[in-house]
RNA sequence: GCCGCGUUCGUCUAGGGGUCUAGGACGCCGGCCUCUCACGCCGGUAACACGGGUUCGAAUCCCGUACGCGGUACCA
């Protein structure tokens, strides 16, 4: 294993699709693990299969990295001393090395078509094995440069039959390798089958292409997701067979469901759990947050600390730390997190963040209002758009009352006092806390009241709700005027 | 079906032969604070999948079973 070489990691996501959430944190893992060895951190496109590629794709994963902060050294837009960084365009060059396999009897051509290997599949498969495999046994019997004479494979070619090239998996041997985050683990060679290397549009295959631009970017761990566990063994054949060395190797436990399953688009769906990067964006929440919790996700830090910056993570990441087993997606941990980070924000970020979600809103307050606002009401929000959409009272009047709040603390007297209030702030010198309190006491001693008999209809007036920021705050965020217009509505809309 | 990987509170996890009457966090419940709701603080609930073995001693090691997940494509 190359443990001396300098780090140099990769993020090869597939332009099939937007960016996955469990995508973004295996690049976050190899982002980490790349600062943290002072590495580099590279991104490839994988865009081998025409059928499943998606245009827009790449955009989103480039917007999907910038948005959290996941820096590349090397890829498309960074350029590098390995690029083209698109596999496509490098088509030719895959295609040489999958000859060099089949000259050096690791690799053979194969002409079967579909439709033959439909057949070959339909006819072999029982109930015991439904998935036949195209393998040492099973290659003997189709059309292939093993079977085929010489002459008539070289005929093949020259008459521009189509034809893959596929690996030539050895029998029974054993194979093993040590997994960074599983330790030791083997398979049974006789198990694989002769993986397709080369397709018949000429295009590799992720098995190819991938294990050729690992040796050619020098990538000295492969840090991914455990769905390729299993063809990690195919991977290890290839190496033999050029004679490289296999990079450190880590497969990163999968991101489940929180009822157990793959995390789909469907049942996260009707969680309200987002699948796509860009639908947490969307939701509202904030990158550092994402990033903290996809870290702990599959990833302990070792001690009890649990909100990280993207930096700190760095500092404290280690592949010896993360977990082997799957693990699920928990909404309620990443609202937490969020919370903590919304909390965190300087003033002057946090400020243009709430702007930006209130002017998305239609409002536009002036920045002492909105960080009045954001003073007030940013200990009970999750999210930052909260501080807006769930306390809009300070943009525009209530049209509605809450009904539990005015049955519990509308009284008969309410009205009265209400409207006394709302002559007292009109003639009052000031409107901050301090007097809007003063007033309000002053006014249940007159008429010999606890204060709560106006504070309570005072907020539902304001308000609408029975619950939210302290009364004198909330009034002066809401400011004098408003705050005497919904008194005396309220007084006649309630009675 | 076969192959591989996994399995500690509901969830993320710590712990990797004795320090574990199993720790932390989210959630949930209760209390305090209080004009309400939050925040904060205090407290509580709740787990070693099961069965065998090894050992003086097992959550920790081994085997088996169950369950879950992944793979089993000219998809990645």
């Amino acid at each position: 294993m190359a443990t001396d070489s300098p780090v140099r990691v990769r993020f090869a996501p597939s332009p099939t699709g937007l960016l996955h959430i469990g995508g973004l944190r295996t690049a976050l893992y190899n982002y980490c693990f790349a600062r943290k060895h002072d590495g580099a951190f590279i991104l490839r496109i994988e865009d081998t299969d025409r059928a499943r590629y998606v245009d827009a794709a790449e955009e989103d994963i480039r917007e999907a990295l910038e948005w959290t902060g996941l820096d590349i050294d090397e890829g498309p837009d960074a350029g590098g001393p390995h690029a083209p960084y698109y596999q496509s365009e490098r088509k030719e060059a895959y295609r040489t090395y999958a000859e060099q396999l089949v000259e050096d009897g690791h690799a053979y051509y194969a002409f079967d078509t579909e439709d033959e290997l439909d057949a070959m599949r339909a006819s072999l498969a029982t109930e015991e094995n439904p998935n036949p495999k195209y393998d040492a046994q099973t290659r003997t019997e189709m059309r292939n440069s093993l079977t085929l004479s010489d002459a008539k494979v070289d005929e093949l070619l020259d008459a521009g039959a189509e034809y893959v090239i596929r690996l030539k998996v050895p029998q029974g041997e054993k194979i093993h390798f040590e997994d960074e985050v599983r330790g030791h683990v083997s398979f049974d060679a006789s198990g694989l089958d002769d993986q397709v290397l080369l397709k018949s549009d000429g295009m590799p295959t992720y098995h190819l292409a991938n294990v050729v631009d690992d040796h050619r970017m020098e990538i000295s761990h492969v840090i991914r997701g455990e769905e390729w566990l299993s063809s990690t063994p195919k991977h290890i054949l290839m190496y033999r067979a050029f004679g490289w060395d296999v990079p450190t190797l880590a497969h990163l436990p999968l991101i489940l469901s929180p009822n157990g399953g793959k995390l789909s688009k469907r049942d996260a769906d009707e969680m309200g759990i987002p699948v796509f990067v860009t639908d947490y964006k969307e939701a509202g929440y904030e990158p550092e947050a994402l990033v903290n919790y996809l870290a702990l996700l599959g990833w302990h830090p070792g001690d009890d600390r649990e909100l990280f910056s993207l930096d700190e993570l760095v500092d404290a990441f280690s592949l010896d730390r993360v977990g082997s087993s799957g693990t699920q997606f928990d909404a309620d941990k990443l609202r937490w997190i969020n919370e903590q980070h919304l909390r965190e924000k300087d003033d002057a970020s946090l400020l243009e963040r709430v702007r930006d979600v209130a002017a998305a809103e239609g409002y536009t307050p002036s920045d002492d209002a909105l960080q009045e606002i954001i003073d007030l009401t940013l200990d009970r929000v999750q999210m930052a758009h909260e501080i807006v959409t769930d306390n809009r009272y300070f943009f525009e009047d209530p049209e509605t009352y809450e009904e539990a709040g005015v049955e519990k603390r509308w009284k008969d007297d309410s009205a009265d006092l209400l409207l006394a209030y709302a002559d007292r702030l009109e003639a009052a010198d000031a409107f901050d806390t301090d007097t809007v309190e003063r007033e309000l006491r002053d006014l249940a001693d007159a008429h010999d009241v606890g204060a709560g008999r106006i504070i309570h209809p005072a907020r539902l007036a304001v308000s609408g709700r029975s619950y939210g920021p302290g009364v004198f705050g909330l009034m002066v965020g809401v400011g004098r005027d408003a705050c005497i217009r919904r008194m005396r509505t309220a007084a006649e809309r309630l009675g």
